[in-house]
DNA sequence: GCGGCAATTGTGGTTATCCGCAACCCTGCC
DNA sequence: GGCAGGGTTGCGGATAACCACAATTGCCGC
């Protein structure tokens, strides 16, 4: 298994029921006491998915959420809730929780929604992977190079993005190459490509 | 305003509640005394956004919900619930609903939702029109063509193309040609673009 | 069988892209 | 001062893309 439950409950007795169900199905899980534990130990690496008590005191586990959410958390969470407060959760799923289940809630099902947040938390990992090797491409790119390959993203012609930027067609075409060295393509087209999710 | 609002529950108090309530901000609405009836007099067009309650005799809302996504319908939904039921709630948001609200309501904050909603849909609208412009494009495309195109969106040469399709370049070249005239594009650049949303 | 459409190919020429080789200028840093 | 890196430019040639003009083949429907 990929991934560990993150357990957050106040109620010692919760933490333990889970924590066993968890070691009975094979997933690994960790426990905190407090929203405010587990986000002093809460670091962008952690792999796994939140499962996270609603009412608790000082701070709430939408409060959690929000706070990791703002600190760019991509961690899943399953929000558990003792009483039913559907705007609390509907705000919480449109926000971007995994889930939201009443406690009490039914083992197995709870165990495998749990696994189905560890393997999107695992395959989502990927997606950011790629981006972030996009990202560091892009951090080697000049300012210079990032207007010609923006134009370049135009389909104009070097001629033109020469006479545009005020330089030489064969300065263009240096930039360009250097382009798609630095950004791992080969053509205009696998650029466009590459870039066409952003912005 | 753009767009209606379309009341289906099966309670005609609330029906008239809502009616009014609508009217008084200007927002244009219509009803139905039950899921069925809706169901049977909706089309695609429909511009607006659905106020649907979710316990209804026969057809509940969820489930006209279902069939309306099956349909295609692009409509954002807002529930009605009259009773804290947190699974339907968490499982219709997590459907693509809109929103999901408990009776009794608070006037003000509902139909802010619903303007809000209609807002919603009228960009989505315009969303789906260029994807339909783009799709229009693309039936135009024979066989063929959309061999090459493939080949042009892997960035390979003219050469290439025609050496894997065993034709001659300068077919390819034409073939080329016709695709950049008929996706209404002047480069593989913008192709790229223009493509890249899809699979 | 004729007209229309898709697919195909050729010739010849213009325009663009792609590159290696060389070089100059400027700025920031040790 | 020397060195590195970024931006710049020129020359010349190989390769690819783009296009107008022209033509052939095969399938389909009226």
């Amino acid at each position: 298994m990929i991934g560990t439950a993150f357990i957050v409950d106040d109620d010692e007795a919760i933490r333990d029921a889970l924590t066993w169900l968890f070691k009975s199905r094979q997933v690994a899980c960790r426990e905190w006491d407090s929203a405010e534990a587990f986000l002093a130990d809460w670091q962008k690496s952690m792999r796994g998915c939140l499962v996270l008590d609603v009412r608790m005191d000082d701070m709430s586990g939408p409060e959690l959420f929000d706070h990791l959410a703002e600190r760019g958390s991509q961690l899943p969470v399953i929000f558990l809730s003792g009483h039913g407060d559907i705007p609390l959760a509907v705000a919480a799923v449109k926000k971007g929780a995994f889930d939201f289940v009443e406690k009490p809630f039914n083992d197995n099902e709870l165990v495998d929604r749990v696994i189905q947040a560890l393997a999107f938390n695992a395959s989502q990992q990927k997606r950011h992977e790629g981006q972030a090797t996009l990202a560091s491409h892009l951090a080697q790119i000049t300012p210079r190079e990032r207007e010609v390959m923006e134009r370049i993203l135009d389909g104009k012609y070097n001629k033109v993005i020469a006479d545009e930027l005020n330089i030489a067609m064969r300065t263009v075409e240096v930039h360009r190459a250097r382009i798609f060295e630095k950004m791992g393509v080969k053509s205009a087209v696998e650029l466009a490509q590459l870039l066409s999710g952003l912005k």
